[in-house]
Parts: C-alpha cells; structure tokens; sequence
RNA sequence: GGGCACUUAGCUCAGCGGUAGAGCACUACCUUGACAUGGUAGGGGUCACAGGUUCGAUCCCUGUAGUGCCCACCA
C-alpha cells in the first residue's frame, strides 16, 4: 500500500539504487538492447572543483529528459558523463587549501609533489558534483565516467593520449604557406599578474569604470591635490583620463607649441612609449611629421619619433596618441608599422621592470633592458629607477606627481572605460610580450563554418547561429599556453642548439639559442634528440637552467659536449584544449572503438548560450579536423538561470539559490519538472521558489491519484486493448490519453520541455485527476460488474501511460509508483525507466468526447450557479432537463449518478416547460433549470441572467460586424468564417434561452 | 559603436493572425471515502507606446521608450 503522503527523501535514493543495481542507464542495454539507432549524448563536463548548481541543474533536467525519452522509445542510448579537470581554478582551490592549512604552497613543493596534492585532492572531493547530479537523478551511464587529465597523473592514459595526438597533429599539420595549424608566436597577449599565466581573449572579462578625480592646470582656485588623488586611485586605479605634455626635442617652425599633447588612462605605461602618432590628415601636426619632429619622453629622457598612422583619430582627445608597442594591443602595430622599438617596464606581476639584472638561462649573461638604453639626461631619471619593483598602479600615481610637479600635466578628469579584467582572478590584465603556443583558429573555423551553413550542425534555436557565424568570421589565433601546472603538459621539447658539434652558448641570436621539436612522448623525444645531437647521451631535465647548470656546465671547457639534455615545456595546454576533444576522447580515440563508430557523431549537444565559443565552436573545429565529420547535429541551447530580478546568480553576489536545497525541500522531480515547466526557447529563466513547490504539489496530485487506483483495486491487465473500452468515460479519457501522449511526443521531439511538461500537467490533473476521477466514483461504488472491471482496467492503463510520459520529468515518483502498480497480484517486474513509450493512435472517439464535455459543462454550470446564487454546500438540489430530445434525455440517464454526485442534485426530471427557479446555460441546445424558488434570491438571479445576456450581446455584436462585413466574408479564411457563424448561432441560442428564463422570472 | 533578446494579471511566466492562459498570491464557500501539498466558484489584463501590413494584429513589419545580455573599442 502506498503511504497517504508522498515523501520523496525516502524515495529518491532508493529507486537511485535500484537504477543503479539494475545497470539500467548503460549503454546499448536499455528498451531495445542496443538493436535499434543509437542516441548519443555527451554532457557538458562540470569541473571537478564545482558544485550544482542551478544551471547544471537545468542543463542536465533536460539532457535527462531527451535521454529518458528516447531511451523508452527504444533507441540505443548513450548519455557520456565525466568531469573537466578545469587547470586555473583547480590549481587555485588546493593552493588555497594548503595555505588554509599552513602547509607549504606550491612552489616550495615544487612541480611533482604539488601535482600529487592536487590528484590527491581529486581523489577525495573531485567526485562530488557526479553525487550531486545522481541526486538530481541523471541517467548517466556512469560506468564510462571521463576526466579531461585522464587518472592519476599516468600518461599513457588514453585521455592524456588523446591531448597529446592532437597537439602533435595540428603541430605537424602544414598549410601551403608553409605555417602551422598549432605554431609558437612571440607577441603581446592577455596577461593575468595574479596567476601569472597568460589567458585566451574570451577569458578576459571587460568592466566598466568611472573615477571621480579632477583636475585641470592652470586654474588658481583648485591646486593639485596629490593626496586626494592617491585616495580615488586607492579605491579604483581606473577611470581616469590623463592629459600630458610631451616636450618637442627641438622646436618646430610653424607649429605654435613646443609639446604636444597626448591622453592616457594608464599613465605608468608612458615609461615604455616609443612613439606619438597622429593622423596623416590632421593638418594640426603637419608640420611635426613634415619637420620628422620627435619628443623627448620626460621622466626618461628617451628621444622618441612622431610618427603619421592612420591609428590615431583626429576626432579623439588631441589627435595625438602616445604608443607604448608592449603595453597595448593597437600600439603593439603602430609599433610594428612604423619600425618603433619594443619597451618592456611591467615585469609578470604587474611590477615595474626598468633595470638590467637578471641572466639568460641559456648564455648565462645579463638580460639586455632597453629601457636604460640610449637616454639622454633627464633629471627626474633615477627617481624612476628608484621606482623599481613597485606595483603598476602605485607607479601610475608616482608618475603622474612626478609629471605634475613638472608642469607637463594638463588636466585630468573622470572617464567611462572598460577595463579588462581576469575572468578567474578578477585583476585587471595587462597585454605582455610573450613567446606563447596558438592554434591557428581562423583556418581550422573555415570548415567549421561551413557545417553549420550547410545543416551538418543545427542551432537551436536557429537565432545562435548568427552569434556563431559572427565570431567564427573573426576569429583570432587562439593562446592554447598556461604557465599553470595543473594541466596536459605541452609535448613540446627542447634542446639547446649545436653547431658544426659546438653549443652555441652565448649566441645573441635567439633562433641560434635554442631548438624546439614536437613529440608525443618521453621515448620520441629522446629519439628525436639523439639524432640532432648524433649523441646517445641525452638525458631528460626539468628546464633551461638545468640543462646549462645539470649538464653543461660540468663540461665547459673540455670541448666538445659529450652529453646532452632536453626539457619538456613547462607549460600546460588550456583546459578547453582537452574539452574540445570531449565528443571523441571519450570514446575512445585516437583508437579506433565500436563506440565511436556506434555514436559519434553524438546526437545533440545540450548546453547554454555562455560556452558557445569557449567550447561549442572548438569542438566543431576539432571534430572536423580529427573525426572528419561534426560532433553533433544539433546544438540546443538553453537559458541561463537568473535569480528572481533576473542577475545572473553567482557565489559574488550571494544570489545563489542551491539546487540541492530546493531538492531537500520539495524533491527532485519538483525540482526538474519547475525547470522543464520554464525552459521556453529563448527566454531566460528566473526562478522562483513558489514555482518549485506548486510542482511539487503536482507530484502530489499524482501520488494521491495513484492511491485512489490502488484502494480501487485498479490492476493493470496485460495485453488490454483501449479500444475494447465500451463505456463511454472510458472511451472518452482514452481518447483523451491519446491526445496528451502525443502532444507530449512532439513537444519533445521540437525540444520545447515546457510546452511537453505543461501538456502533461493539464491531462493529468485537468482532465485525469479532475474529471475522469470523478466521473467513474458513481460507477465504481454502484452494482454493474461488467463496466466497474472495465474501468478498473481503463484507470490502471491510462495511470500507465501517465507515468511513462511523465517519466523523463519525474523519474523518481513515476518509478516508485510503477512499481506499485499490481498486475495480476504481482509487483512489476520490469522498470519504468527501461519500458516502452506509448505509441498510441486512433483511439479518439468524437461521440465520447461530445457526451462527457457535455457532463462537464452542464456540472460546471450548476456548480457555478449553486456557488453564486448562495446555495448552501451540501444542499441537494433538484435538476429539471426541459424539453429534452429523446437522445438527450438518455444521454442524461446514462450519467445521472454521476451528475447527481458531482452536481449534488437530488433528483433529475424531464419537463416539457421551464419551472421557476435558476436558469442553467449549458453549451447546445440544452435547457435546463434549478427549481430552486424560496431558497434563492430572484433578483439576483435575475442580474445574473441579464449579466449573461449582455455579454452574449456584446459578443454577438463583435460576430455579427465580423459576418457583415464584405471584405471579411471575401477574404477570410473558410475555417473562420465557418467559426464565427457557429459561433453567432450558438450566441443566438444562449440569449433566446436565457431571454425566455429571463421572462419567466418576470411572470413569477 | 555592432549585434541579440525581452516588455502579456499583483508576482513569476506561457501563448497565439480570428473568444487572452498557467502557477503563486487574492476573495467566498467546502475537513464530500485519492489528495487541505486538496476541492468548488470567483475577482483581476487597452498584451510597453506610436505608426504600418491585413477583412481582422497581443501576435507580422517599422519606429520610439525602457530592461537585459553578447561582441568590439575607447588616446
């Protein structure tokens, strides 16, 4: 027996052990045995650091509601869960852990040992978020669980393998022009100072800022006020614009000044500007450009040229712009363009960088710094050196006093900028000449592009793939590099560079310094580096500096090096690197595997909008590359869930709502079906809590029906076929059955949940629980065996077909009650989760319908009559059915029970003429009345009756113009002409019948 | 600056070229043998605004206003 209340605590994780002991989610097991098409889905992987929340709550609802579905329809499902080992935020989580329990960090520990903490930290709490979404009851088969590092750190892990083969592939991959698809560049890129990394564009996150400082030269009433500065800068360091005047070397004739001027919001940068530029056009600077005017830098005394570009923009600021080639993306190719020298004066922390010092790995001599080179005097220069390894935004404030004190300040004011910022870290990053590893995105996007223009891969809905298109067309050269540890070491190599057998040490020629090779492991590296070296004595290091400290030092000085050593890059590939393989990694390649012959390419690929380049994009590009085909076919992409004022939710802002919460208080399937119930296309969802518990209400509801199924003794008969059904209840909510299962059937083959869960909900408890309930108590508690068995039979059927099509929502409560459901004495043997989808046809019976939408409107009617004209509750009320046509009147025999019960009616009669008392308009041609004189009051019967009338009238005004109107008549579809002339009949009919009720009152 | 959405009941949201819907909240009544996590009956909307297309527009088109998001850039 069921128990009275539903309590989905004890439920879930019971029949979560059952799916699991019955293997019921594995692959090519299921309905169909793996004989039928394979649906393949693989799940967007969370990283291991994270927990549910509601947007993977909402992404894998719905991956777990297709994979449910088709799964009972009998397809070879595969639904591929795993893990991403996300580098940045992982690394970040166990530093933060060892240094919460004063442990040594990670550089104390060094490279090994600090990645055996981290696979240690894996091991204990990476599997947290595969708890969680076997809470929300995924129907993963986790027995083929991925992790983007592969297990343990082994490197012959075919994931590890599968990194690898890929990066020396796209390595050894070369275009007609000779380049790569993956190639090594040394150019500015986005550099995050807090983990010292560098990091993709799409990891860069802009934010607006103002400042609130002010201040212009010249004006005696408000002096310069360092203090007040050093104060807004403390809060915020950006948002400001600065105005500075930079000295002409030499005065030019014919221009009126002897500086010009140039803006700025990152003043500390000007300590590496090689360069001003203005437009070719700007009549303003012709004479500089004309004169080859050059400025000298104050503070640094470097003699800089004024360069015409087409860069600068007259209509901005002064016209004049300074160019700092290795602190700004655009100057990086005014720099370029116009042969200016590169300065560097931010070291990888953000700190200033002015002073020779430190030594090559390779030559062991000090690094050239430009900075220090070729200055002529300026009296403020070794305060600036003395600014050394101060940090970028204190050495903003310094030079702007220093400039300041100078005179060389024009004004500073507030300003509206977007900064970058870290998207991890949340510093502001800064572009920084590196030598970093690129993937060639723009050539590997072509055919990417292509597949999704000619359908092989199908947005949905179709409005992403504009987004798509647009970012594919402008793509640029994808950073691939992390100076991390926590990641697929890059299987690149290097060995120092050798010379008629000589090293070259002390070579100032950087492509003589060192040579590089690609290869997928230890052992073809050595391989490789024998045969450059000639020498069988190689031996593996760490890096540079062992290499020269390790290996060749101990030699100098006798001749020849008999012994050398390669180093493997330190660095590790970007974590979307090992995701955009996921489709394929997962199963298996680069082996060839039944797996991926049997699913890929996967279905469809469910995800939301916010990863549609970080991953979506890349794993197109890489599928068509290593796969030769698209990774899926379809791409769904869903909403993004928002608190209740539609914020994004983020741990930040504190607007979390915890899916595990919500599933503690009202259950999981509450919890999914509210997601489904929401997910319209293109709407975001904000949720609210209410939501969650009126569908937790609604698993109720289908809890308490399935009791009343059950103390009926409503047993599902095997083989029973819906179109025996003689009575006409019966025939009439089989029909209706037949209806809601394929609504729901084609709601989600469209991928529209919402539209699927709310034709479920209606069926189930507008039609179900509200009218087929009710209607077949009269019948089950009176004396006709033959017609209570078949109803016995009907019930425990469509019960059946309710719990299948609400299984994909409610996997738990459907599963539970399945099992509940009795066939001949015996509990199921089977699970819901492995049973067939109805496929249900032709069981619609018109004349059924007609009769039962008849019982309803006249109860409604009375119901609603009883209500407004105050009679009592539990009043009993005679019934009297005018004028009654001979099938009429048989049809109301028929039901009389269950009219008399849902109506409370006492009696029916038949009369030839309306009694006194209330009118009832029912639809068609029935006349009907309470006689009810001296219980109600007539004359608010006789406003109700005349309420009806007007509103009759008006709407039959609104038919009547429709349907005398020429142009209507003409050009209106037949359909709508048929309706409203119906419509205008039925009007007609109601007001004749409510007239003459009218009337009668009168007479009374 | 470029692009994409959105604006419907008090709130959260569906919907649709031809009678405007749901959940929650609200009002009244009901502890009736599945269910008070319930039942019955109600109240509540110029479908943001202005034009246009159409026989007919909440729906399609254009514009305006507001809101949100994405991309780019800002000397």
């Amino acid at each position: 027996m069921l128990d009275k209340t539903f309590q989905p605590a004890e439920i879930e994780p019971r029949i979560a052990a059952e799916w699991d002991k019955a293997q019921a989610f594995k692959a090519g097991s299921g309905v169909s045995g793996g004989k039928n098409a394979a649906y393949a889905i693989v799940i967007p992987p969370p990283n291991v650091t994270g927990s549910l929340h509601m947007g993977h709550a909402l992404n894998n609802t719905l991956q777990d509601v297709l994979v449910r579905f088709e799964r009972m329809r009998g397809r070879d499902v595969l639904w591929q869960p795993g893990t991403d080992h996300a580098g940045i935020a992982t690394q970040m989580v166990v530093e933060r852990q060892l240094a919460a329990n004063k442990q040594p960090g990670r550089r104390e520990l060094g490279r090994e040992k600090f990645l055996e903490k981290v696979w240690a930290w894996k091991a204990e709490s990476g599997g947290a978020i595969v708890h969680q979404l076997k809470r929300l009851g995924a129907s993963c088969d986790w027995s083929r669980e991925r992790f983007t590092m592969g297990e343990n750190g082994n490197p012959n892990d075919q994931m590890v393998k599968a990194v690898t083969k890929a990066f020396v592939d796209l390595y050894n991959t070369k275009l007609p022009d000779g380049t790569r698809l993956i190639y090594k560049d040394k150019r500015l890129v986005n550099w995050d100072p807090k983990f010292q990394t560098a990091i993709s564009d799409l990891e860069v996150v802009q934010m607006e800022k103002r400042g609130s400082f002010s201040w212009v030269s010249g004006d005696p009433e408000k002096p310069f006020d360092a203090e007040a500065l050093a104060k807004v800068l403390a809060k915020d360091p950006s948002g400001h614009m600065y105005y500075f005047r930079y000295p002409l070397t030499k005065k030019i004739a014919g221009y009126p000044h002897d500086y010009i001027v140039v803006a700025t919001t990152r003043p500390e940068t000007m300590l590496g500007d090689t360069g001003v530029a203005v437009h070719p056009t700007d009549e303003r600077y012709a004479t500089l450009i004309k004169a080859g005017a050059t400025v000298t830098l104050p503070l640094v005394g470097r003699e800089i040229p004024i360069v015409a570009d087409e860069y600068s923009d007259p209509e901005k600021g002064t016209g004049a712009v300074k160019i700092t080639p290795d602190h700004d993306f655009n100057d990086e190719a005014v720099g370029y363009r116009n042969g200016l020298q590169q300065i560097t004066v931010l070291d990888a922390s953000g700190h200033l960088k002015l002073r020779r010092g430190q030594k090559e790995p390779w030559s062991g001599q000090l690094y050239t710094c430009d900075f220090e080179d070729g200055l002529q005097a300026d009296p403020d220069f070794q305060t600036v050196l003395a600014l050394e390894g101060s940090d970028r935004f204190a050495a903003r404030l310094s030079v702007v006093k220093l400039l300041q004190a100078r005179g060389l300040v024009e004004k500073i004011e507030p300003t509206t900028h977007t900064v970058p910022h870290g998207d991890r870290s949340g510093v502001i990053v800064e572009p920084r000449r590196t030598e970093q590893w690129y993937v060639n995105a723009a050539e590997m996007a072509k055919p990417a592009i292509k597949a999704v223009e000619n359908g092989k891969t199908e947005f949905i809905p179709k409005n992403w793939d504009k987004t798509y298109f647009d970012w594919m067309n402008n793509i640029q050269p994808w950073c691939i590099s992390r100076q991390l540890w926590w990641g697929h070491q890059i299987p690149a190599w290097y060995g120092l560079y050798l010379e008629d057998g000589n090293l070259l040490l002390g070579s100032t020629n950087p492509n003589k310094q060192e040579f590089r090779f690609v290869a997928a492991t230890e052992a073809d590296a050595l391989e490789e580096a024998r045969e450059r070296y000639g020498s069988q004595d190689v031996v593996v290091v760490t890096n540079a500096k062992a290499a020269l400290d390790e290996i060749y030092e101990p030699q100098r000085g006798l001749g020849k090096p008999s012994k050398h050593a390669i180093w493997r890059d330190e660095d590790v590939l970007d974590t979307w690197f090992s995701s955009a393989l996921w489709p394929f990694s997962t199963m298996g390649w680069p082996d060839t595997t039944p797996e991926l012959k049997k699913y890929y390419p996967t279905s469809v690929l469910v995800t939301g909008f916010d990863i549609i380049f970080f991953w979506v994009a890349r794993m197109i590009m890489m599928g068509l590359h290593f796969m030769k085909d698209v990774p899926f076919h379809q791409v769904y992409i869903h909403a993004l869930v928002r608190d209740e004022k539609g914020q994004k939710m983020s741990k930040s802002k504190g607007n979390v709502m915890d899916p595990l919460v919500i599933i503690d208080e009202f259950g999981a399937d509450a919890l999914r079906f509210t997601l489904a119930a929401m997910a319209a296309q293109g709407r975001d969802i904000k949720l609210a809590k209410p939501r969650v518990e009126g569908y937790r209400n609604f698993a109720t509801k289908l809890w308490n029906a399935s009791r009343f199924a059950e103390m009926n003794e409503c047993v599902r008969q095997q083989g029973f076929d819906p179109k025996s059904a003689k009575q006409t209840t019966n025939k009439w909510i089989i029909g209706e059955t037949e209806l809601a299962v394929k609504g729901v059937t084609q709601a989600l083959e469209a991928y529209k949940f919402n539209e699927a869960a709310g034709t479920a909900y209606e069926f189930v408890w507008g039609q179900f629980c509200d009218w087929y309930v009710e209607l077949i108590k009269p019948m089950l508690a009176g004396d006709d065996e033959t017609a209570k068995a078949e109803t016995r039979t009907v019930t425990a059927w469509v019960l059946d077909q309710i719990l299948k099509m609400l299984h994909p929502f409610m996997p738990f409560i459907t599963e539970e009650l399945w099992a509940h459901m009795v066939e001949h004495g015996v509990a199921r043997q089977s699970l819901l989760a492995t049973s067939q989808w109805p496929v249900l046809d032709g069981l619609y019976d018109q004349s059924a319908a007609g009769e039962i939408n008849w019982i309803v409107s006249l109860v409604s009617e009375i119901r609603s009559v009883r209500t407004e004209m105050s009679v009592p509750a539990g009043a009993k009320i005679p019934l009297v059915i005018v004028a009654a046509s001979k099938a009429l009147k048989d049809c109301a025999l028929r039901n009389e029970e269950t009219v008399k019960r849902l109506a409370r009616i006492d009696a029916i009669t038949f009369e030839k003429t309306a009694p006194k008392g209330a009118a009832l308009i029912v639809s068609g041609e029935t006349t009907a009345a309470l006689p009810l004189t001296g219980i109600i009051d007539m004359s608010a019967e006789k406003k109700r009756l005349e309420k009806a009338i007007d509103s009759a009238n008006s709407d039959l005004a609104k038919m009547d113009a429709k349907l005398s109107n020429p142009n209507f008549m003409e050009r209106a579809k037949e359909e709508a002409i048929e309706e409203a002339k119906d419509r205008k009949a039925e009007l007609e009919a109601e007001i004749k019948r409510v007239s003459a009720a009218l009337k009668r009152l009168g007479d009374a």
